[in-house]
RNA sequence: GGCGCUAUCGUCUAGGGGUUAGGACGGAAGAUUCUCAAUCUUCAAACCCGGGUUCGAUUCCCGGUAGCGCUACCA
């Protein structure tokens, strides 16, 4: 049976990179008919916080994949400790009696003793146990076998195989001096209980996983299979975090800004994969199928966002951008017009979702993130003596003058009131006049469409007019006529 | 410092001993339309450097350089 787990250590908001090696893990569990587990890695007492659990549950939710288990690390402690003290009878760890190391003091890098604590590791085991019954504190350390063994290797799915001697691997902490399991320790045990299959995990870890595979052969299991994915980087090459870059690593971020969770996940699947058939916009069910380890390549990927964003969308890589509005132009109207009404609401407007159904069609093509409808739709939520101020030179057409503009809109103005409100005879209407003016089409549409739209650029015209109403098309076309 | 991983257009990537090095986003130009958007067409844009191996390397090998990761009683 394959087993994948996706494991978040509680420390801060979801971020771009876990939602990737989640959405990976996801992925091949569902590609593979396998089961996918979450694990909270919450050994860390210090650093994690419930703000923290709530923003990774919040963020998964969000991406509406699901999980088929739950497991909390801190809720597992005797399995840890019981792993541990298995690798210790073994002799294969031994205690540290040397203090923790406080405050981060400089790790002198030529020194020779970065591997161990000279002393600790041939201390005589009777040393040692009387030590330890006289509550002396120690950290529990693996001992690394230099004598018996002068390499470690494993294969990785997307590296290769991997090999390290262990001249290079140091005598790594197991358990704290305060009895708490380490990273490490944690991690494996509840991989091996948990019969974890398959690994996929940020390549952070690559160098890592050496000392995992010690761990897993001292408590005599196999470990899995290793897939390390490319980590995801600004575009100056740094390591994304919060405190240099912001809100733009979280991925409440892209939720709150109107991103499907559709595109979102398309969008981070590119990012170090790809289905090798040039195919870019794929639907949930398609990454499903087209996904696979062997699609995932070696070099970090940057997240393509401005640094000091000029405009919020520059917050965004523009290819993300791009799929989302490929995503809201698959949806069907009812669809979208369905998502949009919340983003609608929680701005203020209590617009019906009839309305907010005729209204959708005029911009879905013209709407990158959902939020945009704020701006794309404005003339439509406001109120008739609401619209932003226009300069009233926008009402004169091309190639016209405010004279031109008057005449226009006086005629639209009488004719108005006896058309139906509906495309065809608004065309109809409109282009008639025009010509009785001796006007081009165009120079009759756009003094009515900045009257009724409050600027130049906007859905096309009848389309506008049908569903804004003759009511509303008069008022503002009444108010537009007295700025002239 | 030590150990390791990586290197194709600005970005995401395909490819692979002989190719006009392909696609996408973004950019530019044009077509179309009542404006905008969408759509369509076209254009500019890349194999990190140096040695090998080879008839021939962007591709294979070695070295360099650069970036990144690990080097915690963080994860």
């Amino acid at each position: 049976m394959l087993r994948v787990r996706f494991a978040p250590s509680p420390t801060g908001f979801l971020h771009v990179g876990s939602a990737r090696t989640f959405i990976f893990n996801w992925l091949y569990a569902r590609r593979n008919r396998g089961t996918m587990v979450l694990r909270l890695d919450d050994t860390d007492v210090e650093r994690n916080t419930d703000a923290s659990v709530n923003s990774i549950f919040e963020g998964l939710r969000w991406l509406d994949l699901g999980w088929d288990e739950e497991y909390k690390q801190s809720e597992r402690l005797a399995l840890h400790r019981h792993i541990a003290d298995a690798i210790f009878q073994k002799g294969l760890a031994y205690r540290d009696f040397t203090p923790a190391h406080t405050g981060d003091t400089e790790k002198s890098g030529a020194n020779q003793t970065w591997l161990f604590n000279p002393g600790m590791r041939e201390l005589p085991r009777a040393e040692s146990d009387r030590r330890a019954a006289a509550g002396e504190t120690f950290a529990l350390r693996f001992r690394v076998p230099r004598d018996t063994a002068e390499t470690v290797s494993f294969h990785d799915a997307v590296y290769g195989d991997q090999l390290k001697s262990t001249a290079d691997i140091e005598d790594f902490a197991l358990l704290r001096s305060d009895g708490m399991p380490t990273y490490h320790l944690a991690s494996c045990a509840d991989d091996i209980d948990l019969r974890i299959s398959h690994i996929i995990r940020g390549q952070d870890h690559l160098s890592n996983t050496y000392k995992h595979v010690l761990i897993f052969q001292g408590a005599g299991a196999h470990p899995p299979q290793f897939a390390h994915l490319p980590l995801l980087v600004a575009p100056d090459g740094s390591k994304l975090s919060k405190r240099r870059h912001g809100p733009v690593v979280s991925v409440t971020t892209y939720r709150d800004a109107g991103f499907l969770p559709e595109a979102f996940i398309n969008f981070l699947c590119l990012l170090g994969w790809s289905p090798k058939d040039n195919r870019e916009n794929l639907t949930r069910q398609e990454l499903i199928e087209a996904f696979s380890l062997e699609g995932i390549n070696r070099a970090n990927a940057v997240i393509n966002f401005k640094e000091p964003a000029a405009t919020p969308d520059e917050t965004f890589d523009p290819k993300a951008l791009w799929l989302n509005a490929e995503h809201i132009r698959a949806l069907t109207v009812d669809h979208l017009s369905a998502r949009l009404l919340p983003v609608v609401h929680a701005a203020g407007f209590p617009i019906t979702a009839d309305k907010m159904h005729a209204i959708t069609p005029l911009i879905r093509e013209r709407i990158k993130l959902l939020r945009d409808v704020l701006t794309a739709a404005d003339f439509f939520l406001l109120a008739d003596n609401q619209l932003p101020p226009y300069d009233p030179a926008e009402l004169i057409p091309q190639k016209g003058d405010a004279a031109m503009a008057l005449k226009v809109l006086t005629r639209a103005r009488e004719v108005l009131p006896h058309t139906e409100f509906k495309h065809d005879p608004l065309d109809q209407t409109l282009r008639n006049a025009s010509q009785e003016l001796g006007v081009k089409a165009g120079q009759m549409f756009q003094p009515i469409r900045v009257a009724v739209c409050g600027r130049k650029n906007a859905p096309p015209l009848f389309e506008t007019l049908e569903v804004l109403g003759r009511e509303s098309t008069l008022a503002r076309i009444d108010q537009a006529l007295g700025k002239l």
